[in-house]
DNA sequence: ACTACGATTACCT
DNA sequence: GGTAATCGTAGTG
C-alpha cells in the first residue's frame, strides 16, 4: 500500500479513509487532496538536505507517519519508498466522515467544509500532533488508513494535478493531486491557482469507481 | 543562546 | 485582496 513510487502511492491514497481513534472516539475522513514530496531533485522536500532531528520519520519504513509543526500547527505525511530514501505524501484535505461532532468541537466550528480542508485543519480535527510522529500506520490501532466505506452511490471521479501550495522552490512540479470538483479540496480551487499563475492540468479519468458521497 | 523562517490559518478591508 | 499570529526547527555565533 505505502511502499514504492511516491507519485503512485499518492494517487492510491486519494479516496481512502484516514482514521483516528483517541480515547474511544473515532474520527475519520476520505482523502481528497495530497501532495508528494520526493527526495532526489525535489528542493521543496524536507528531506532534500538529508536527515535532521525533525525529518527522521521520512527516512523510516513506508507507512510511517511523518508529523511536523509549522506556524504553531501540525501537518501529517505518509512515508513512501524503501527506508532511507526520504519521501512522503502530505495529506492536505479530507471529506469528513465519522465523528463529525467531535471534529466540530476540536475545530471550533460547525462548518463542514472548514473541518478538514487544509493540512493543519485536518490534524486538529483528528487530534494529531507531534506525539503521532513515527507512528506505524500499518500496525497502529489509533491512526490508520483503510479502504473507503460502501455508500449510497457509485461516483466516478477524476484526479487533477497541480503545483504544490505554499512552497518557494520546486513550484514547477505537478505533485499536488486532488479529486476534481470536490468541495473539500483546499486552496480556493481554480481562482487561486490562476491568480498565482500556478501550473495545473486536467487528467484522464482514473477509471476507478469508488463509493463516495460528496458533501453538498 | 539567538534569530529567522515556514509543506498555515484566521481574520481584516 | 492582504497580513498578523504563533512556535518548533535549523542555522549561526
Amino acid at each position: 500500500m505505502f511502499a514504492g513510487d511516491t507519485l503512485q502511492v499518492a494517487r492510491r491514497l486519494l479516496g481512502t479513509l484516514l482514521v483516528s481513534r483517541r480515547g474511544g472516539v473515532t474520527t475519520s475522513g476520505i482523502i481528497v487532496e495530497v501532495e508528494s514530496y520526493l527526495h532526489q531533485d525535489d528542493p521543496a522536500s524536507h528531506s532534500f538536505r538529508g536527515p535532521t532531528k525533525r525529518n527522521q520519520a521520512m527516512f523510516m519504513a513506508a507507512g510511517t507517519l511523518y508529523v511536523y509543526s509549522i506556524h504553531a500547527k501540525f501537518c501529517l505525511n505518509v512515508v513512501t519508498e524503501p527506508a532511507g530514501i526520504g519521501a512522503a505524501v502530505l495529506i492536505r484535505a479530507l471529506q469528513p466522515w465519522c465523528g463529525i461532532e467531535t471534529m466540530q468541537a476540536r475545530r471550533g466550528t460547525t462548518n463542514l467544509r472548514e473541518l478538514c480542508t487544509g493540512p493543519a485543519r485536518l490534524c486538529q480535527a483528528l487530534d494529531i500532533d507531534l506525539t503521532a510522529d513515527k507512528t506505524d500506520l500499518v500496525h497502529s490501532e489509533s491512526i490508520y488508513i483503510q479502504q473507503p466505506p460502501r455508500v449510497v452511490t457509485d461516483t466516478q471521479w477524476q484526479i487533477t494535478e497541480s503545483s504544490r501550495i505554499g512552497i518557494s522552490r520546486g513550484q514547477d512540479a505537478l505533485y499536488r493531486l486532488f479529486i476534481d470538483g470536490h468541495t473539500c479540496v483546499s486552496g480556493l480551487a481554480r481562482s487561486h491557482r490562476q491568480k498565482r499563475g500556478w501550473l495545473f492540468k486536467e487528467c484522464e479519468a482514473s477509471g476507478t469507481t469508488i463509493m463516495l458521497r460528496f458533501v453538498a
